[in-house]
DNA sequence: CATTCTGTTATTTTT
DNA sequence: TAACAGAATG
């Protein structure tokens, strides 16, 4: 889209900055742009006919951390073109519902910073883990079936995330119903445990919002304008926290399209955006209805498509030409199979490969990654299209077909599990390794079966002493040491691939022992195998590619859902039969069996319909540029299968729809140009720092997923610094702090989840000393406090950026300002990282105020020793260019293992890398 | 045309 | 286990 040249309902939209403003933007109407060079209006002084605020002023809520990170990028870069050098971007906040709340919890709320949240996984676990105090076994269906554990754990913890992220209209509905019953003291276990879930993140920080009188003050003061991007997906929690903003005094801009409604099954609530010019006041609605994104052909498709449906806000998508529309662009055709279909798909990829392509006033050749495939259910039909592309050489990149143990690596870690826990003997367990080919020799993998084999023997008699050598990671990380595995020893160019899973099976093993930590080795190999047996099967999807990093020239296949927001210049819709598309909804059990649908306001949203799929469809054919394929094929033997879907007959009645294949190696070809797309990489300190210890310890750890055995004094540095932080944000607002509030705030603070009573004492008693030690040394230069716990970030350009938060910053009166960071042994790391992460922190400091920073300090909380330097600027330029570097290697996967000077060998992976020097 | 029986298949996904 | 499509039956 031209800039310099926006449309008189865009014009109004961005210039509108006083109000509330209902933006109905349909597909490809330029809605980012739109939002951004708003922003900087917003931003914009008012004597330059803008808003006038300050970057903190505003909120802007996105659906996915993705999504974030493209409209942070394309704010921050309209403000620097706009407004030239502006400070304090970083405290506008730019991303997700749930982070704002988890955010807001952390930052306002001193009890909530050592929670920890709960990911799906966790969750199911932590609920089977304590069956009985989550409400599982005490609850029943609507019919009076009790809950089982394990079996019916999914339904019982969607139905709390209904009932907490719902609005109940008729609450006499659920008086007596055992799950909202379960919920009450599930929520107690939760709090007793130190945790949060992704609803308990919404539900906690809208009571907050509502009733803590301070924090709303806090925020009245902050919060002006709020932006909601696809608002058209937002749940009834979600919508509540917008509206508690509102009634603190902020402007709601909503953005959305009610065509494009996809997660209805999550709960989301089109209503919202249809009636939100009734229920705010002073409502501008403005309609973004020109598509720059598509031909006429295509946009005149998905319209009289999308107009069959009945319940919708009057609008008109209106092409603009923005691709030349050409005779068989569009094609609908059936197939005898879905063999046949898959072949076709994958030719046509190779036909189209280098077809010109208008693009503004250039022409290119489209590659790879300029074609999609978009299907209903990746995992259902991805199988026949995976395979006529590999047979085709045409590279593609699939999300959510294979679940993670149906690699043999993945099956392999499994039985080895399987063995420690006693289930399986090693004859058993040796062909899944020999099977998975890893280039493991016998005799490593011999030793490794042998000292797995000893650890069995040894842990039936282990004293609780002696529990941590049995920790599930730590055999994990000792079988594949043994064996000797390297990743480039891995025959046929699979060792990324084999990594990513062997790491994401080390993430399932942190899922499960965070919870299961305490339990003695024996029972928690066995439960650990249980979990792998029947929970873990279907939760983990494949390790690979899940590289947010790299973006190869591959063909993308992917769901509809997940294309949301995406565009490209050819996409192919296949497998459009009966009864999968609109899908036919399945049976079983579900979380409706459990709480009554008349209780709720709408409940039959979670069901979805037909209306939904075709919304869904419709969402599918305004992906497309320009070239749309719309294919069927009957599944022999399943009498479901036969018919072709209702939507791909109904498509056919359009002039632009052709019915016959077309030739299009006679169209002009060029030399194939993957549009150039970087990644945005926003890396945070904590990252980062492993990046420069060694790019491929980062890779392992961070790319790979591998994770370190949990410590059983993990959390005493956190719990220290958290409490600190406390004590400076109280300072910060003009408290006097005394030594002996050390007890108090060590008892909100320390969380020690995996420490044994007696080591429990011992952090308590060590951790209260240091807290106490100081606050003594350092009570008088509290009134020099400039910020505490502050998120910086640093844009480097290129979309390469660096978060963090600076622990404090001390300013005394004649303007010297200090960065400081709070070190604890236990947190600790060489000093020339905590140098450069101080650097990173003096320049996050002069973005965000436009000063710079004259000393960074390391302060030693055991010691209560301080170490002060002046900022050194050619360090600062230093460190720019390797935080540069780093991204660079980040996005061409460029991180090979390198033998380092003398921090090698001390790194937790040191026997998964060739290049280590061992010590 | 209404009903009863039989076969098929258990989405989609973010935090 | 349960929802639903499609075939078979009355």
């Amino acid at each position: 889209m031209d800039k310099s040249n926006f449309t008189p309902a865009q014009l109004e939209a961005i210039n509108h900055v006083t109000g509330n403003l209902q933006l109905i933007a349909c597909a490809g109407s330029g809605k980012t742009e739109v939002v951004a060079q708003r922003v900087v209006n917003l931003l914009r002084p008012k004597i330059s006919g803008g808003a006038g605020c300050f970057p903190e002023n505003i909120v802007a809520f996105t659906f996915t951390d993705k999504a974030a990170a493209e409209l942070k990028e394309r704010i921050h870069t309209r403000c620097r073109e706009a407004l030239g050098d502006v400070t304090g971007l970083a405290d506008m906040y730019v991303g997700t519902i749930h982070g704002f709340c988890l955010e807001l919890l952390k930052s306002e709320v001193p009890e909530y910073m050592k929670y920890e949240v709960l990911n799906e996984v966790q969750q199911s676990l932590f609920v089977d883990r304590h069956s009985r105090a989550s409400g599982l076994t005490q609850s029943t269906t609507l019919t009076g079936i009790a809950l089982k554990r394990y079996t019916d754990t999914r339904h019982y913890v969607s139905s709390l995330s209904i009932l907490r992220e719902d609005k109940a209209i008729d609450q006499p509905k659920l008086l007596g119903n055992t799950v909202a019953t379960g919920l009450q003291t599930y929520e107690h276990l939760l709090h007793d445990k130190g945790y949060l879930d992704y609803s308990s993140i919404l539900r906690e920080a809208v009571n907050e919002l509502h009733s803590n009188g301070a924090l709303r003050k806090r925020l009245e003061e902050r919060i002006r304008h709020v932006i909601v991007d696809e608002y058209q997906d937002v749940n009834p929690i979600q919508e509540a926290v917008v509206s508690e903003l509102h009634t603190l005094g902020a402007d709601i801009c909503v953005v959305g399209d009610d065509d494009q409604t996809i997660y209805q099954w999550r709960g989301s609530d089109v209503r919202n955006i249809l009636s939100f010019d009734q229920r705010y006041k002073d409502v501008t609605p403005v309609k973004l209805e020109e598509n720059f994104r598509s031909s006429d052909g295509v946009v005149a498709v998905a319209r009289d498509f999308i107009q069959q449906l009945v319940r919708r806000l009057p609008k008109q998508m209106k092409p603009t030409a923005a691709q030349d529309y050409e005779a068989g662009d569009i094609v609908a055709l059936g197939f005898d199979s879905p063999e046949d279909e898959a072949q076709y798909i994958a030719q046509t990829c190779k036909t189209l490969h280098g077809l010109a392509i208008r693009e503004g006033k250039e022409t290119r050749g489209i590659s790879w990654s300029d074609m999609a495939i978009l299907l209903r259910s990746v995992r259902r039909d991805g199988g026949a299209i995976m395979a006529a592309l590999n047979e085709a050489g045409v590279p593609y990149v699939i999300t959510g077909m294979d679940n993670l143990f149906a690699k043999p690596e993945a099956e392999a870690a499994r039985q080895l599990f399987y063995f420690l826990a006693g289930e399986i003997n090693e004859n058993a367990l040796r062909p899944y390794w020999q099977a998975a080919d890893l280039g493991i020799t016998k005799q490593a993998l011999e030793q490794a079966i042998q000292s797995a084999a000893q650890a069995r023997q040894d842990m039936q008699n282990a004293q609780v002493g002696q529990f941590k050598v049995y920790n599930l990671q730590r055999q994990y990380m000792a079988f594949l040491e043994n064996a000797s595995i390297r990743e480039e020893n891995v025959p046929d160019g699979r060792g990324e691939v084999v990594f990513y899973n062997l790491g994401k099976f080390s993430q399932a093993i942190s899922d499960f022992e965070s919870i299961h930590f305490h339990s003695s080795p024996v029972e928690k190999y066995q439960s650990f195998a249980g979990f792998l047996r029947y929970h873990a099967e279907n939760a983990y999807p494949e390790g690979w590619q899940d590289n947010a990093f790299v973006g190869p020239d591959a063909v993308r296949i992917m769901t509809v859902h997940q294309a949301k927001g995406l565009q490209w210049p050819a996409v192919f819709i296949p497998q459009l039969v009966r009864n999968r598309f609109p899908a036919k909804g399945g049976g079983g059990r579900t979380a409706w069996h459990l709480l009554p649908a008349d209780a709720f306001d709408n409940a039959a949203r979670y069901k979805g319909g037909v209306e939904d799929e075709r919304r869904l469809f419709y969402v599918a054919l305004t992906r497309a540029q320009k070239l749309l394929h719309l294919s069927w094929a009957p599944h022999a033997g399943n009498t479901h299968a036969q018919q072709p879907s209702d939507f791909f007959t109904e498509v056919l009645a359009s002039k632009y729809v052709k019915r016959r294949r077309q030739d299009y190696a006679n169209r002009e070809h060029l030399p194939a140009e993957p549009k150039a797309s970087v990644a945005n990489v926003t890396l945070s300190f904590s990252d980062l720092k492993y990046f420069f210890a060694c790019p491929y310890q980062f890779k392992l750890r961070i790319l790979y997923g591998f994770n370190a055995p949990l410590d059983e004094a993990l959390g005493f540095g956190k719990s220290l610094h958290d409490a600190l932080a406390e004590v400076h944000a109280r300072a910060l607002q003009g408290e006097q702090i005394k030594p002996d509030e050390a007890a108090a705030l060590i008892a909100r603070h320390l969380r020690a989840p995996y420490a044994y009573p007696t080591l429990r004492e011992q952090l308590e008693g060590a951790a209260e000393r240091i807290v106490e030690g100081y606050i003594k040394k350092n009570a008088a230069e509290f009134k020099n406090l400039e910020f505490s716990e502050k998120a910086i970030e640093i844009a480097l350009g290129d979309g390469v950026s660096v978060a963090g938060r600076i622990d404090l910053v001390r300013r005394i009166d004649n303007g010297e300002v200090t960065i400081v960071d709070l070190k604890s042994n236990d947190r600790a790391q060489a000093e020339a990282v905590t140098e450069t992460q101080l650097h990173i922190y003096a320049l996050g400091y002069q973005e965000l105020t436009g000063r710079p920073a004259d000393y960074v300090e390391i302060y030693e909380l055991d010691e209560q020793k301080q170490k002060r330097r002046s900022v050194d600027d050619d360090f600062i330029a230093d460190v720019k260019r390797d935080v540069q570097a780093a991204a660079t290697a980040l996005r061409s996967n460029a991180l090979p293992p390198i033998a380092h000077k003398k921090t090698c060998g001390q790194c937790d992976y040191c026997n998964l890398c060739s290049a280590a020097v061992v010590k």
